[in-house]
DNA sequence: GTCTATAGTCGGATAGAC
DNA sequence: GTCTATCCGACTATAGAC
């Protein structure tokens, strides 16, 4: 909108500032990040953070915003399709469990294989441990929507109600991804991971799908 | 051992401090925690740091080996009763996943039942996303102890070699123990949780338990 | 719009009295 | 062992030149 683009190496000292942001304020905390390092980042002068954003908060908004934007746009399609599937109400059981394996396999290829997923998780994940205004955004956007899409296949897979057991049981499947995120260092240790390659990606999916399917049979054989 | 409670009010000095580090490096990260947060709310001196753990990270350091004792000394019995039975040999698979159901039946209590859960968890998890040089005392006496146990219990319960695939599982199944506790905010608002009370708590334990059963059992059914 | 300079506060650590 | 006083560096934010 107001943009000039005035001298020549200049992408937009927003935007640069949001991208420091976000690499800043994951690799310390908000209290810990200072403008200094996100400027310097930046590649833009401390006082453009005053300037654009009212300060460090307004900065910390916008970087929490931009993150959600993303995450929202790449579970949204799958979102929707499972929301459709489910309003039409005859979707059987094996239709529903493919549903499911495709959202959480969504989540691992962005939690753990992306190249953004290291950036983005320590945000959001601090943001669970220590939720401050921004984290508003985060479950309205973000958690409530995959937790309430995976919940309403399991209910459908099962043929049981849409309760709050089922909500806990997406969360707890939701887990299995998260692990493979915030343990990397452990799973670099225990199995000799390099950092998360393609190849180690998609074993940690084929891992987590499997069990998921498991844990879900298991539920409407008994 | 050199210990002396000079006045009154005192129960030691070095032990406040640790005490009040568990609050403070758990609410604020160890860059954002600051020695005068952690004297106040000790009721020490700020001089007192430096002098008894050779300043701030001196400090960190014990805390975290502090918490690590505490969780050695909670999972240590459970962790050598699988040791005994895996190295017997005869191991059933049903009591396999009983004793998988044990160690991951204590995470339950402990990271989300305890009382003190929240505050250790919050260094734990920290630990893990950012590891600083305390992380190797977190991983060799908590973090890989618990892993192996469970996929020794994995391989034997599914007649499978024990390898790090089984680890992958292993990991997979904490992952669900963890969400409750890094994604707390979220339960509260998706089922409407005040906190994990003692019937939360259960609710969460059984949930966890159904489906790493019905996850094991869909792996030697196959 | 972008810079320098600086105000005002708070950080960890130390010196030295008691 | 415990305190006060203090050093020195780093923080956010602002004022004002360009």
């Amino acid at each position: 909108m107001e943009s000039n683009a005035k001298t020549e190496g200049s992408a937009g000292a927003k935007d640069r500032l949001i991208e420091a942001g976000i690499d800043v304020f994951g690799d310390h905390s908000y209290e810990a990040a200072t403008t200094r390092m996100i400027a310097k980042k930046a590649g833009v002068n401390i006082a453009a953070i005053p300037y654009y954003f009212n300060g460090k908060q307004g900065l910390y908004l916008s970087v929490v915003e931009h993150i959600v934007e993303k995450l929202q746009a790449f579970v949204q399609p799958t979102i929707e399709m499972v929301g459709e599937q489910t309003a039409r109400g005859d979707l059987a059981p094996a239709e529903a469990i493919l549903l499911v394996e495709t959202l959480l396999g969504k989540m691992v290829d962005f939690m753990v294989g992306a190249p953004e997923a290291a950036r983005f998780a320590q945000i959001v994940l601090r943001e669970h441990l220590h939720p401050s205004s921004a984290y508003e955004i985060v479950y309205d956007r973000v958690m409530c929507p995959i937790i309430d899409g995976i919940a309403a296949m399991i209910a459908a897979a099962t043929g049981q109600p849409l309760s709050d057991t089922m909500k806990m049981r997406a969360l707890a499947f939701m887990g299995q991804v998260m692990a493979f995120r915030v343990a990397r260092e452990t799973m670099v240790r225990a199995v000799g991971f390099a950092g998360y390659s393609a190849e180690e990606t998609q074993m940690i999916r084929r891992v987590i799908l499997e069990q998921t399917r498991g844990a879900i049979e298991s539920m409407f054989r008994s």
